[in-house]
DNA sequence: CTGTTAGCGCGTTCAT
DNA sequence: ATGAACGCGCTAACAG
């Protein structure tokens, strides 16, 4: 590919002068300028942003690293983050973990030798390693979506344990006291902290811990189709359904549609997250809606803040938690207590 | 962050002596490596990939630039690609065009800067500047999903016409005369492809050009929505409606639940692109399914073997074409021949 | 307004 | 088995 230099000589001028006008830095004589653009459009000369990177000692590149692009939940985070790095002229690398610390530690890797400008990062497990070794090496991370067990970075969420606890209040205020929690890893701490919310509730109506029924798997469709099929065995069974995710809650439908359990005059279902519109025909779930979108923007702005130097590093780490929205629908019956 | 000189002063060694313990060239004495590795660990140094890429003349990174990390085609199209490329050593860059050519170029642009060493290209609209642009500027590229007014790249895609035919020729045997093909931008040429088929089964059924009734949108739910509300509009009414994508599919499930039309006792529909299972609780819908993960994997591989050298520069441009396949579910209802 | 020099961090080439 | 010099492509700092 054709280097400035070439250009340079084709344009009768020297490197530096190419630079400038490229970059619009400095004074250029107009004739001047001509001459080197007839040369850049002659040759096709497209800049080498390795070159400029190294020499600026930035890349323009923030990355977010999360857990799965196939869940529409986190396609809408990315979206927003995108969306705020690109406004500020950044671009946005995406890199899907599979809620794997290997992979993630991998791709992290690989962003600390690209340079990137800063990360955002959904940490695949509770395993702080990674996190000191952004720290150590100073790239500026944010975390998203989940707590760390240590205030080591800065974070942005939404409040999961608010929105399971609104949620599994609605069940109770409908007459449900056999409530199934299908929730995922214990290492995630959206996972426990929507487990949390429904304990709360579930306290508060005076049910004490043997009333509990969570059950432990994983944000995923198969995760969820095992879980519902657990529960549709119990008896007595659940009156009520909460799938803690959206893939979960999606599960829980199909595996009650194939036992033939109607929704929600058979059983009740909550979820949590909910689906764009361009992805449901007639939403029916009541369901905690996150503001993915919002989240995903906020966090890229706080880490641009971070870079730009606009926040005080000896500052204290912020966690910043969004609220949820209850959107209720129709999968919630009301029942006799029992 | 630290550099090779600042490892090798601490291990007491020179730099290049570093650089073969990292990247496992040349001969070294145990002893020495292991100075090297202490070095290493203690200052927590990671190689600057720009400056490899730099003196390497390859980055080891790839694109593929797509309309919509949104859609479900285009993330399982997206997670096959990641997986073939980093299979092979490789990573994968992600860029949304939102269909606009503007945005297209901007990307390439920064593709073209970032030294990708190849590139994956949905076109955005039948321009074959960047195409061109890419040619001139030697980056391996392959085009997916669509095909080029001229061949000018390599082209990995589905057979739109086929599918189309299959799915049409479908509803004509079930007593469908009056069928509403609602599809993408004319300016797109899987939209356009579907249409061909449409058309070709209606002309051998012997149906002539004013049985057509093509609605051109885009391939978006709320272009779907426009379409099917004119479609409710027609007197008479389609018996059936062909909704050549996902997001017009829904879009056209959405209008008729709104409008009280139930699928398929009062209208057939059928659609291009399945959903994946966790994205869906009762797979209703008659549609045509492409491919899309095997897609993404054969596109990546046909462009690492380019960048491999594997292929003859001077063959032909190849042109994989992979056959779709009906999947029938219950939403075509049989009709009496009008 | 334009050019020269030097160096960003690394690895190839050629010595030793 | 290890090192010195040079250059990858670009631009900051300093001259002129």
């Amino acid at each position: 590919m054709t280097t400035i230099r070439e250009v340079a000589k084709l344009a009768g001028v020297a490197p530096i002068t190419v630079s400038r006008v490229i970059n619009h830095t400095g004074y250029i004589r107009d004739e001047t300028r001509q001459k080197v653009e007839s040369a850049v459009n002659q040759l096709g000369y497209v800049p080498n942003s390795l070159s400029q990177s190294l020499r600026w000692k930035q890349t323009g590149m923030l990355a977010l690293v999360l857990t799965d692009v196939t869940n529409p939940f986190w396609t809408t985070v990315a979206r927003g983050a995108e969306d705020a790095a690109s406004a500020a002229g950044y671009h946005l690398i995406l890199c899907n973990t599979d809620e794997s610390p290997e992979k993630q530690e991998s791709y992290l890797k690989a962003l600390f030798q690209k340079r990137v400008d800063g990360i955002l990062l959904v940490p695949a497990r509770a395993d702080l390693k990674d996190i000191r070794q952004a720290r150590k090496l100073r790239v500026p991370l944010v975390v998203l979506d989940r707590r760390l067990t240590e205030s080591l970075a800065d974070c942005v969420r939404c409040d999961s344990e608010a929105g399971a606890y609104q949620l599994t209040r609605l069940l109770l205020e409908r007459g449900h006291r056999n409530i199934a929690l299908l929730t995922g890893s214990p290492q995630v701490t959206t996972a426990t902290d929507r487990v949390s919310g429904y304990r709360k509730a579930l306290r508060e109506a005076g049910l004490n811990t043997n009333r509990e029924i969570v059950f432990y798997g994983a944000f995923t469709l198969e995760s969820g189709l095992e879980m519902a099929r657990q529960v549709l065995e119990m008896k007595p069974r659940p009156t009520a359904i909460f799938a803690a995710n959206n893939f979960i809650a999606l599960a829980v439908l199909q595996a009650l549609r194939v036992a033939n359990v109607r929704v929600p005059d058979d059983i009740s279902v909550v979820g949590f997250d909910d689906l764009p519109a361009s992805l449901q025909v007639d939403p029916v779930l009541t369901v905690v809606a996150q503001p993915a979108y919002q989240m995903g923007v906020l966090a890229t702005n706080m880490l641009l803040k971070k870079l730009t130097g606009e926040t005080d590093p000896s500052d204290a780490y912020q966690e910043v938690v969004l609220p949820v929205e209850i959107v209720e629908r129709k999968s919630v019956q009301v029942t006799r207590i029992a």
